[in-house]
RNA sequence: GCCGGUGUGGUGGAAUGGCAGACGCGACGGACUCAAAAUCCGUUGGUAGCGAUACCGUGUCGGUUCAAGUCCGACCACCGGCACCA
């Protein structure tokens, strides 16, 4: 009897609420079975819904999630959602309905769109961290980072928009004007909470190095940190007491400095105002640097500007010498001293900036031409023009001039990062509210662990204020508060958490999400954590993994949780780009619904075309085509079921080699994300078995496990269908037999003198040794080499056999 | 400017230093059909040749090697990120 068609709509759904009924995947903490902890980014919950490069990071870790519950596995593949954030408070401020509606709604929408994918997730994990059970740990965790002094406050500048009269994200600022309304931004000084995450750069470097991370995500977090190793150094201000300290990694060039530079926000030049001659030019230079962002501010290509500090000079240690002061926009407060030694003849920044001033350009390492350009190659130079270090080499000159300066007095070695601390406050509605209270008497009060969760106030305006005050600032009852220490009339910090907060502990809570005495419990994170793999997308590498990373060192430190480190492996997906090969937008409107997918093709089809599309890890433009054809496999796979035999036995050592080879490929394949060429390897079982005109039921069986991670409905329906026994998420993952992985014959290209001539089969058991003498006597082999003189002969088992002649 | 990534057929892509183009998509031809769709079977890097075959071919230019898409050096283009790494 012929088998229905393949219509997958008429089992996945059925499928995915048997799953559902039996709990299939719902994550049992069992002591003495071997966990295994799967995780991808939780997704924020935006009004657009699901498009389809979501589905890409979750149908990955789908498929070691099942293959896992199949070696045996305790496995944990939960899901949440991100929800506070920026565009669900504008939706909000747009069209008047509470955020925590709005959120709800998405959230709906999310769930009932990722359900139709058939994602193995224990749905009866959900965290949501705008619900006030979950961010009241999230302000617990806060208050321990006060606690400790991580949590500080210090004066930053934020964006402003002049005419709103609002604080603006750096999303919201789009070519230095304001998204709304396109005034230019300017900067307005705040004073902010701050996470002193810095104190953690050399532990989040060192524990970078044991980690199973992707070599470009362990890159991009050890630039971000940034370490350097120099020193600092005071120069004399000629005539004064003061000393201007600077950081370097360059000592060794300190003869060629020929002028200093100054961060505009310098607090000497208010200082010392009244000996600086052009002081009101300098404060205006200050002003306009104020409105431009780091970024502009660091551009390269731009034409230098600068102003000479006039009335100050500067004496260069190593000469002796005055030089002069200047300030510059390039140079920025928040890294190092915010003053710099200038050696233009060894820097090209230097170089330029002195070419535009007229300022002196010395030689200190021999071999450029310091006239045309600065000579920065100079790891192995010769040091001239340098007193002491003269004959010198760059390094030996280095370690001298820090001694030297050093036992001057005026230097300590010194190690920098570049990691700054992290701006943690917002001037927003919808974000966890800080828990402290300001009291005039007892200063800043945390509130107590029992008046937890600190819950956000309804009000009927979300829009900041124009003072630039969060909007919880203007809600008085709510601001006004006795203390908690001492019960005088206080006031409530009104600003609120970054959107970063709660994704930076999040994994932590999936491991016991409804614990209401606890974060989580000790016996839960002990079991479950560390995630054992991670994925995510490459954009997260320096914000969300390193701060949680730092979270979890900081509770780490705390013994509230026992590993060290959160994350064993992180992987990443690269992103799914628009038919047109653009980044998928509304704006562009080439955005791909999943649910169009799952209508026409269904939820297998659809999982298959993406892990089949493309190399993982790399962005890669929609093909419907594309999709359709992988529909096309299934059906391939579906209509077998009319080619096969009871037996169970391969019907001949080829197949059996290929089922052997097959099963080895897929499963290595999916540990190393290369999803793409497991699917083809399951295509050409296909193929395979079309070539054939039948099958039995062991290698129909084979090919229906390997690919039930993939297109788990369809397996399902295959498996109850054929009565194969039981269920196919219970079965074992299949084992490959080592001895069946190669046929007696291989074939082998013949190449003389590298190229290729012909083909021969040998035994696949030939070692290099009895090829390279064996070989070349085959009456075919001499017919290529007839007439010449082999001089060398490489045979590489298995693959080729390569003669060169003369 | 800095950091990271990527350049391979008409197209998405494959390839532990060892036969470039697996597996798809598209296209073309054939079978089935009254016809179409679906399906099945075949062909499909370029040039020359009826053909066996030959030569060329992985962004560019050099190098190492018996052998280079892969390793090394210099460069070009594109994508992503950025807080001038002092």
């Amino acid at each position: 009897m012929m088998t229905a068609p393949y219509d997958p709509s008429t089992f996945e759904p059925k499928w995915q609420q048997f799953w559902e009924d039996n709990q299939v995947f719902k994550a049992k903490l069992e002591p003495g079975k071997p966990k295994y902890y799967c995780l991808i980014e939780f997704p924020y919950p935006s009004g657009a819904g699901l498009h389809v490069g979501h589905p890409r990071s979750n149908t990955a870790l789908d498929i070691i999630a099942r293959k896992r519950r199949m070696e045996g596995h305790n496995v944990l593949y939960p899901i949440g959602w991100d929800a506070f954030g920026l565009p669900t408070e504008n939706f909000a401020i747009a069209n008047h309905i509470h955020p925590a509606k709005v959120t709800r709604d998405n959230v709906n929408h999310f769930r009932a769109q990722l359900k139709r994918l058939g994602f193995s997730f224990d749905y009866s994990r959900e965290v949501d961290t705008t619900d006030p059970a979950y961010y009241k740990w999230t302000q617990w965790i806060f208050l321990k980072f006060y606690e400790h002094g991580l949590a500080y406050k210090a004066e930053m500048p934020i964006n402003w928009c002049p005419r709103c009269k609002i604080g603006l994200a750096n999303e919201e600022v789009v070519g230095g004007a304001c998204e709304r309304c396109g005034h230019e931004v300017t900067h307005k000084v705040k004073n902010q909470w701050m996470l002193a995450i810095t104190r953690y750069a050399q532990k989040l470097l060192d524990g970078l190095e044991n980690l199973d991370f992707i070599e470009p995500v362990k890159a991009q977090q050890r630039n971000w940190i940034g370490r350097s190793e120099g020193c600092e150094v005071d120069f004399q201000i000629a005539g004064t007491d003061e000393r201007l300290r600077i950081f370097t990694t360059r000592a060794d060039t300190m003869f060629g400095a020929t002028y200093m530079v100054l961060s505009p926000e310098h607090p000497m030049i208010e200082k010392l105002a009244d000996r600086i001659h052009n002081i009101d030019e300098l404060r205006k230079y200050r002003e306009q640097a104020a409105n431009k962002s780091d970024f502009e501010r660091a551009e390269m290509q731009k034409d230098k500007t600068g102003v000479e500090i006039k009335g100050l000079m500067a004496i260069n240690p190593a000469t002796g010498q005055q030089i002069p002061l200047w300030i510059s926009d390039y140079i920025l407060m928040g890294y190092g001293t915010g003053a710099v030694m200038a050696v233009p003849g060894h820097d090209e920044r230097d170089w330029e900036f002195a070419r535009a001033f007229n300022l002196p350009i010395v030689e200190v390492v021999a071999g450029g031409d310091i006239e045309k350009e600065a000579y920065t190659d100079i790891d192995d130079g010769i040091l001239v023009n340098s007193g002491l270090l003269n004959g010198m080499k760059v390094k030996d000159a280095q370690e001298a001039m820090m001694d030297h300066l050093e036992g001057l007095g005026i230097s300590k070695r010194k190690v920098n990062f570049k990691l700054r601390d992290w701006v943690f406050s917002r001037q927003r509605y919808w974000g966890e509210p800080i828990p402290l209270v300001h009291c005039p008497d007892c200063g800043i009060v945390p509130l107590k662990e029992e008046d937890l969760p600190l819950l956000l106030p309804d009000v009927d305006s979300y829009e900041p204020t124009d003072s630039g005050e969060s909007p919880l600032a203007a809600i008085t009852e709510w601001v006004n508060v006795p203390c908690p220490t001492c019960g005088q009339p206080a006031q409530r910090e009104t600003d609120t958490m970054p959107q970063w907060a709660g994704s930076s502990w999040y994994f932590l809570r999936y491991c016991d999400p409804h614990n209401t005495e606890e974060f989580a419990s000790k016996e839960a994170l002990d079991y479950w954590m560390p995630v054992d793999w991670y994925n995510g997308g490459m954009e997260h590498t320096t914000l969300h993994l390193l701060y949680s990373r730092f979270w979890h060192l900081f509770l780490h430190d705390l013994g509230l949780v026992s590993a060290p480190e959160p994350y064993k492996k992180r992987t990443s997906h690269g992103m799914i780009l628009g038919e047109n090969g653009e980044k998928m937008s509304k704006s562009r409107g080439n955005v791909i619904n999943p649910d169009v997918l799952v209508d026409e093709i269904g939820a297998d089809a659809f999982r298959v075309y993406e892990m089949f599309m493309g190399a993982f890890d790399q962005a890669i433009p929609w093909s419907m085509a594309g999709a359709r054809g992988a529909k096309r496999f299934l059906d391939r796979v579906w209509r077998l079921q009319d080619m096969l035999d009871a037996d169970n036995q391969s019907y001949s050592d080829s197949l059996r080699v290929l089922i052997n080879q097959s099963i080895k490929k897929v499963g290595e394949d999916f540990e190393r994300m290369k999803f793409n060429t497991a699917i083809a390897q399951m295509m050409t079982m296909v193929n395979e078995y079309y070539d054939k005109g039948h099958i039995t039921a062991g290698d129909f069986k084979a090919l229906l496990l390997l690919l039930s991670p993939v297109a788990p409905h369809m397996c399902e329906e295959i498996w109850q269908n054929q009565n194969f026994g039981g269920y196919i998420h219970q079965q074992p993952w299949p084992a490959f037999d080592e001895a069946f992985l190669v046929d007696d014959q291989v074939e082998i290209a013949v190449q003389v003198n590298g190229k290729v001539r012909m083909r021969m089969m040998v035994p696949s058991d030939m070692d290099k040794q009895t090829g390279e003498k064996e070989l070349p006597n085959r009456p075919e082999v001499q017919e290529q080499t007839a007439g010449k003189q082999v001089i060398k002969c490489i045979y590489v088992p298995g693959r080729l056999l390569n003669l060169v002649v003369k």
